[in-house]
DNA sequence: TCATCATTTCAATAATCGTTCAACCGATGA
DNA sequence: TCATCGGTTGAACGATTATTGAAATGATGA
């Protein structure tokens, strides 16, 4: 749809169609935001921007971030209940790494985008 | 990259080369955050869902959402600080609309994305 | 089995975020 | 100019959310 259409603003309340849908499905927005939400965070971005190069235990994120396992930890625990992530075992150490292609491809357009975006506004796409 | 490498872990950490870059672009992952974030809540991304509809102005988006006007432009402030909206003065209304066809895409994505994904857990894509 | 290493969980604290109401601003029309 | 309508802002409060260290778990090798 075009982002630039006309308003209902405009016409008078009493003649109004009822365009707008009632709801959206709840559920499923629900889920996006969880999404959004684990994504909107930027100790977690950079540890999906970290995994995006290549699987890792969670000791070694936690060096590369110069943090605690634990803290690491949680934060993949946000990632992973928002299915960004996918871990298994290997002997002593867990292994993680992005859930699949799709969030590959969504943590590189995020980054590309806005490092495109800044300085001046960016009006057009 | 393919999600599904080879850690670093297994390699003893005295002959590993330095794969890792060393930081991400600090700027452009802040931005995307606050990007995520400003989508990772419920009545902001239905706010959105709205949006994608067609333009409204306040007055119309807070009786749809069955809300007091400054809560919804609250959170169109935080739309707005985003970039993912945009607005413009008409009388006495301001009209607000998606920022560009870019938001209305990822918008839709994510709820399709979010609509198929539940029931079962989706492991692959 | 015991000791150890890697990781996770728990609980408490600190920080952040969303909502609300009241005050304020900006455009319109009398 | 004043009154009004639509919208925004600011501050306070309550509710989430993140971080931290300590205790618990799970796998390994002695």
């Amino acid at each position: 749809m075009n982002p630039q259409a006309e308003p209902l603003c405009e016409e008078p309340h009493s003649q109004r169609r009822e365009t707008r849908k009632p709801s959206v499905d709840e559920a499923a927005l629900g889920r996006a935001a969880e999404l959004f939400a684990a994504l909107g965070d930027p100790p977690r971005l950079r540890l999906l921007a970290l995994l995006a190069q290549g699987p890792a235990c969670v000791s070694d994120l936690a060096e590369d971030e110069q943090e605690g396992m634990s803290t690491i930890s949680q934060r993949l625990k946000v990632l992973r209940a928002a299915s960004l992530v996918r871990r298994r075992r290997q002997g002593k150490h867990v292994i993680y790494a992005l859930a699949d292609q799709h969030v590959v491809d969504l943590v590189f357009n995020a980054l590309a985008h806005a490092s495109e975006a800044q300085v001046v506004g960016k009006s057009k796409e």
